[in-house]
DNA sequence: TTCTCTACTGTGAACGCTCACAGAAGCATG
DNA sequence: CATGCTTCTGTGAGCGTTCACAGTAGAGAA
């Protein structure tokens, strides 16, 4: 008796195994199992009877081998730092793909590509099949890893724009341009003229987008535009901080700020707090995100919600189209102004 | 000429191919791929060159088919909710763990096993050999997914303490318990006597250890107990507002609280600013995590912090211990007390 | 010389699956 | 009765790798 099977595996059953149960052979097992194209009401259901009764599981190694397809999909994030996993709309965008794609029994590849040397690595493995698809992740313009996939034909969905890539890649976006618009349009309903803003990193299309926003509202208004009111940001605390103190140093005047990330928001709060400066009576505050530092905020921020459930859903769905042959899209999903304290 | 390549992907070279370029045998370049023993130092160096020249990969799928292996590692998260996806200590760990791996070229799997559903499959999933080990993060007692992959012999290391598992189970925690004992001493230090405590949930290792703690040190310094300084949380910002409330209701004279979490210390400090108690003045709040939560409060929260970029580097190497063959381990480690504005 | 031992190399046989093909059976049509 | 068509089924080949084994060559010992 050498069969102990004391906490080991044991040897998972075969699809000949369920042949044999079954009485038929692999080949109807195989059809029952891709679809159950050609193969009669009886045999199959005997099938389905064994594939229960052994507790049979595919083997994705094997299938994959011959198909050349791995049912997988690939999460790429190519930030050199730790600033996506900072932000909390990076997990509800990894929950939401890691969900659907669950939906369609595809495990999801978590890969971080911080380094170059990182990079390579990461690019080979993808390009060698290990994947059948690639959710990126990547705010940056000029991003090699995105460039080298789509020349190597990978099917590829990125999340926001991607800038300077030409409009050869999918991606799913929310219509930034038109959430700046709505915040300035509200802020202006507020009766405010002086209206500063503080922008993101202008190589992200979230960063130029806003801004875009922001000036064509001002302009339809019919608002003098004032450089002095935009101050770069880079979507960090600290930076709104900066941008704040920048921006009363230069237009003392200012009576609202649209602040293109919640996060720099919250910078912002800081630095009018300390100059005396109340919200929002005296300058009303507008973030962009609706993540959970707006809420965190004192006074609660009034913010620009993107649908990130309905964004990993689409980038899912897309990609999903892509790997089944369809050609490329661009999806862009529409804002919602959530109305709170300050302004 | 059929042969366009236009955007599709080639065939990419296997074995055979590389055997032939560097004038060897299929065995021969094997071996140099799994360890160069028994090669000639001529041979190794032409299939490296062959290697460098074909741009050749291993094909995992064939070689996971003839090794049983998979050579992939699944990050299991077993919470019925979004709780995990919002605290940012998750992000740090996922983000470790996945680094960790990337250097021994492994790649993880991220698997959300929310509903009982989605818990069958994903057991049923790993159990069939499709990952080699799981890092399983679960705060809760009782998980059935954490047994049944114990009773299947799956390397399982876990992070934190898994409650009513026995012992059979490796695992990798901080030191809950003697950070919660470096913390109330900290508030004893600065002469505090009547020292509340936001408990977490009492089905957590965390949760008991760290009220534990609290216990022992107010024993330990001969300061009376009182139940009434004792209120349970949930980790929740809400949870920890809430708190406060009561204990501020059931304790007014109370001059320090210990919060098992920053964000519940969040809504702690919240509460506190409404019912006009200085902090630090009136009472000194104590958080736990030092997570970002800490430093976006106002005032910024002392708190424990927890070694997250050291737990994933030792969940990961602790797995890989296990998954070749040593047994399991428990790895605790310690904390580190971060003194700011709120004590 | 002959034998043994070590270092190295090549070869066939798997691994578990899908795919292409061939064949069988049933039925309608010529 | 032959022919074609459709639906179903079984079989052999092969995907790209590793593993076990059988060699070969050269060095050292008997």
């Amino acid at each position: 008796m050498t069969m102990g099977n004391t906490g080991g595996r044991r040897k998972p059953p075969t699809i000949h195994d369920v042949a044999r149960e079954a009485g038929v052979s692999r080949g109807t097992v195989s059809r029952v199992l891709n679809g159950g194209h050609y193969v009669s009401p009886t045999a199959a259901e005997a099938v389905n009877a064994a594939i229960r009764k052994t507790g049979y599981v595919v083997n994705r190694h094997a299938r994959s081998l011959i198909t050349g397809r791995s049912d997988s999909v690939g999460f790429l994030l190519t930030e050199p730092q730790e600033r996506f996993f900072e932000d909390p709309n990076f997990n509800v965008l990894l929950r939401g793909c890691t969900q659907a794609l669950a939906a369609h029994d595809i495990p999801l590849l978590l890969m971080l590509a911080g380094t170059d040397d990182e990079r390579r690595r990461i690019t080979r493995y993808i390009t060698a099949g290990h994947v059948d698809g690639v959710l990126l992740v990547s705010s940056h313009s000029g991003d090699p890893v995105a460039e080298e996939l789509r020349a190597a034909g990978v099917p590829l969905v990125a999340c926001g724009k991607p800038i300077g890539l030409g409009s050869k890649v999918s991606y799913v976006a929310a219509d930034d341009r038109d959430g700046a618009r709505d915040m300035v349009r509200h802020l202006l309903a507020l009766g405010r003229r002086r209206i500063g803003v503080v922008t993101g990193p202008q190589d992200t299309p979230g960063g130029v987008e806003r801004l875009a926003g922001y000036r064509e509202v001002l302009a339809e208004a019919g608002v003098e535009a004032d450089e002095r009111l935009v101050v770069p940001g880079d979507y960090s605390r600290a930076s709104g901080e900066a941008a704040a103190e920048r921006l009363l140093a230069r237009a003392p005047d200012v009576d609202a700020v649209f602040v293109a990330s919640d996060l720099m928001a919250q910078g912002v709060l800081t630095a009018l707090h300390r100059a005396g400066r109340r919200v929002p009576e005296d300058v009303a505050v507008g973030g962009f995100d609706d993540s959970p530092a707006a809420v965190a905020a004192t006074p609660e921020l009034t913010t620009i919600r993107q649908p990130w459930d309905r964004i990993s859903a689409e980038m899912v769905r897309v990609l999903l189209a892509q790997m089944g042959g369809e050609d490329q899209a661009a999806v862009i999903l529409p804002t919602e102004l959530v109305k709170r304290d300050s302004t």
